[in-house]
RNA sequence: GGAGAGGUGCCGGAGCGGCUGAACGGGGCGGCCUGCUAAGCCGUUGUAGGUCUUUGAUCUACCGAGGGUUCGAAUCCCUCCCUCUCCGCCA
């Protein structure tokens, strides 16, 4: 969420955002509305500042017994107009939130403009492509001849496009998993955290999923709660409401958590196997910092990210995305893409994003540079290190064997138990 | 799910319906004192928003949330949420 008074004063910085992002919102009325509203703030304050002088009167008034009855009757009348004028602006300040949440966050000046993906920008490649000398399978095939990848279990018990894994396969998640949050909270200087998987309303709103998302998500209608579509909203939203000492930033979580996403319209293309599906596993990094370094720490970020494909010795390459392609609540953005040797293709395992003071704003998440000053809103940044079903599409695809077999990742072995999947 | 207790400022903790933005204590900040530290003393210390003659002045709102009563509510009434204790149920 922007700040008011930074939108009524970059009414047309924010119009060309709006543009850019691809998005939508009536930016002219929300202005009319403010206006209208502070309007009749000033009409309001200054009854209310009358209804406080004469109140004190008419105290007096009685302490001395003189009659007060025909102020209070006076005064009636401007409590009245007082409660008229009280629940107008409440009204309008209802329509300019309305508005307010769906403006989406300003790209960074660095972020290239284009409308869509076709202008994202690839900055960084790394690792050789494997080279095969026979035709390397899809995962799909690979991991259900080994019997690993179950797709006919989980569409039974719940649902095209839920996934069973078994033996080896499940290990496979368990041990990319405790690899992953290893690796950041022993080498990056992450906090494990382990939150709910549920949340409430205002931690899907705090992080920017709702409004706008809501019909992406699961729902728990009778208590009117949402199964996380990434850990990114309960790892970001502990710190709701909280003003923070200065000397604690940054503050780094990593968190693994099983992610529900609906996928609502999108079922079509490219959804085979484990390429995009309702459940998945993904470990999470969420920073918070000092809005001074929030781009350096974005960069960290990628690299804390990147350093989980160059230990599995996966290839990769890096975008950044155009603004087109940006999410609404982020300022900038990398993907990071896997190569998948059997679908020959480049699939996006993570997104490190700053969402500078966008997501904080909702969230109300401050800090205070030294004891004495004022609570400023810190950045927030998080990116997936990494998001596992792309993850073991890479590993199925580029480790496996003419044989059918699949070597396991040198850095996995210690938690597979074993060195060949077969 | 049942019974009870409670939610006040950075923290603890007061608060006959009117001079309480909030006593008192602690903490923080500034200063005095001190060889240094501790103690002691003095002062200061919330957030958000509006207006203006806009680095300051002034006004308004905020005592879990939302309603209500009243000329006036932290204080009275209603609803909801949360926390704690006990009982029941359960992985």
């Amino acid at each position: 969420m922007l700040d008011l008074k930074f939108i009524r004063n970059n009414v047309e910085k924010i119009k060309r955002a709006i543009e850019l992002k691809n998005d939508h919102a009536d930016v002219d009325k929300l202005i009319e509305l403010d206006t209208e509203k502070r309007k009749m703030l000033i009409e309001v304050e200054d009854l209310k500042r009358q209804r406080n002088t004469v109140s004190e009167e008419i105290g007096n008034m009685k302490k001395l017994k003189q009659d007060a009855s025909e102020v209070i009757a006076k005064m009636r009348n401007v409590s009245d107009k007082i409660k008229e004028l009280d629940e107008q602006i409440r009204k309008l300040d209802e329509q300019i939130f309305e508005i307010q949440i769906r403006i989406p966050n300003i790209p960074h000046p660095s972020v290239p403009e284009g409308k869509d993906e076709s202008a994202n920008i690839e900055v960084k490649k790394w690792g050789e492509l494997p080279e095969m000398d026979f035709q390397p399978l899809p995962h799909w095939e690979v991991g259900e001849k080994l019997g690993i990848l179950d797709l006919a279990g989980g569409s039974k018990v719940s649902g095209s496009f839920f996934i069973n894994y078994m033996g080896l396969g499940a290990r496979l998640q368990r041990a990319l998993i405790s690899f992953m949050l290893d690796l950041h909270i022993k080498k990056h200087g992450y906090i494990e955290v382990y939150p709910p998987f549920i949340v409430n309303r205002e931690s899907m709103f705090g992080t920017g999923q709702l409004p706008k998302m809501e019909e992406d998500m699961y729902h728990a209608a009778v208590d009117d709660l949402f199964l996380i579509p990434t850990a990114e909203v309960p790892v970001t939203n502990l710190l709701r409401d909280q003003v923070l000492k200065g000397e604690n930033l940054p503050v780094y979580y990593t968190a693994y958590t099983p992610c529900f996403r609906r996928e609502a319209g999108t079922h079509g293309k490219d959804t085979r196997g484990l390429i995009r599906v309702h459940q998945f596993d993904k470990v999470e990094m969420v920073k918070f910092v000092d809005p001074k370094v929030s781009y350096d720490e974005l960069e960290t970020l990628l690299g804390n990210a990147e350093e989980v494909l160059q230990l599995l010795e996966l290839p990769y390459r890096v975008l950044t995305l155009a603004s087109g392609d940006l999410s609404f609540a982020a300022a900038k953005c990398y993907d990071i893409e896997v190569w998948a040797a059997g679908l020959s293709k480049w699939l996006e395992v993570s997104s490190c994003s700053n969402f500078e003071d966008f997501q904080a704003r909702r969230a109300n998440i401050r800090f205070k540079r030294d004891p004495s000053s004022k609570p400023e809103f810190v950045h927030t940044l998080n990116g997936s290190g990494l998001a596992l079903p792309r993850t073991v599409i890479a590993i199925l695809e580029n480790y496996q064997t003419d044989e059918g077999t699949i070597i396991v990742p040198e850095v996995l072995r210690e938690f597979m138990g074993t060195d060949i999947i077969k």
